[in-house]
DNA sequence: AATCTATCGCAACTTCAAGTTGCGATACCG
DNA sequence: CGGTATCGCAACTTGAAGTTGCGATAGATT
């Protein structure tokens, strides 16, 4: 019990600084893309100066990093339908629907094919997408209990291949994705789970 | 029949700079990456001056694009080795095995991740993929005319999903890449392409 | 309402790589 | 052996990253 106030003066007119910072930096990214943002520039929207920024942010890559994490902190709910098909095309589309805003385009150019050589970006993206798949797993554990997939069925390894066709889309050949990527995505990966493909041998 | 010597000098001393300065990029891609790769880093690896090189490509992103191209101008073989099961295991060993040198990650990652906003880079990325897909096709063809698949089946559908988990581990997760995975994408494509998974509705 | 203090705006600065230019030197081709 | 294209070299401009010191301002405290 040393002072009654261990937070002198954390919320004060920062908070706002802080998220028109984040916001101009997200908007930034999706009208110029990673290579062309600059800190200048992002100051400049944000209606504040460099300085300003290079006071709260170490440099240019601790903004993106805390500009990305704070637009990735929303609870994606995980689908329960009760068919695993159900559930399935469920997270597909799910997985589509937040890459298909020019918001979610430039967040995930940002994070996989913007920030090479940029680690804590790169780590920050491949935790994401492992923590989301983390908590997908009870849909494939529930199935398996259910007796809709065969006992000793990966969760890991089926959501990563209902992932994959979309990122390889987005990431590799450019292709349009949306739910007919997903649904085609939703029943490969059931087709090879109903078939044993994911026990391991 | 103007002259005799349409090209007046095309090939002098300047093939082996060509040749020198592509060879420094690739090993300078694989040290520093993308984001750390300078023009001048590169001159100094190929023992040339930084201002031979703009005399030869216009800017660096004309450097990558041409070393890139370069470099991925070998002819993959495609595989017949009578049945679809070996044949799709033959083809992702192959994918995974050309990604796993030092050489393939770092042009994988400039092509990949390294190059956003770089449009003449990233759609050369895309290219190299569609032309291996296209060139592989006749697997599947050859698998449905046996008899081995069902008819109707995709080829493009079937290779995607294919290479699909490849990259995603390779440019998403950051997890291991190798026999193992190819052989695992093998197994879950075949189930699938089995299971009439690739034939449109 | 007056004041105190952390935060912000501003301008000037350094550093570094991209890309350019002019000139002298050199290596190749005939 | 001479001619010409190419290369080395040095000096330059430009633009963005990141830094520093000082004066101005807004928020919380009394």
């Amino acid at each position: 019990m040393e002072s009654p106030r261990p937070a002198p003066r954390p919320v004060g007119r920062g908070a706002k600084v802080r998220e028109a910072v984040h916001a101009a930096t997200l908007a930034e990214l999706v009208d110029k893309g990673y290579a062309a943002l600059t800190v200048e520039g992002v100051a400049q929207r944000a209606g504040v100066h460099k300085t300003t920024v290079y006071r709260r942010w170490k440099d240019r890559e601790s903004l993106l990093v805390d500009a990305l994490a704070e637009h990735l902190a929303v609870d994606v709910p995980v689908p329960d339908t009760g068919t695993i098909e159900g559930d399935l095309r469920a997270l597909a589309r799910s997985l589509v629907q937040s890459y298909t805003s020019p918001t979610g385009r430039a967040v995930l150019a940002a994070m996989f094919t913007g920030a090479a050589g940029l680690p804590e970006i790169a780590a920050a993206g491949g935790h994401v997408f492992r923590d989301r798949l983390t908590r997908a797993e009870p849909v494939v554990r529930r199935a398996v209990e259910r007796g809709e997939l065969p006992a000793g069925t990966d969760p890991g390894e089926v959501l990563k291949t209902l992932a994959a066709p979309v990122y390889l889309r987005l990431l590799v050949t450019g292709d349009p994705v949306d739910e007919t990527t997903a649904d085609q995505a939703a029943r490969v990966t059931l087709a090879a789970a109903l078939a044993g493909a994911f026990v391991p041998r």
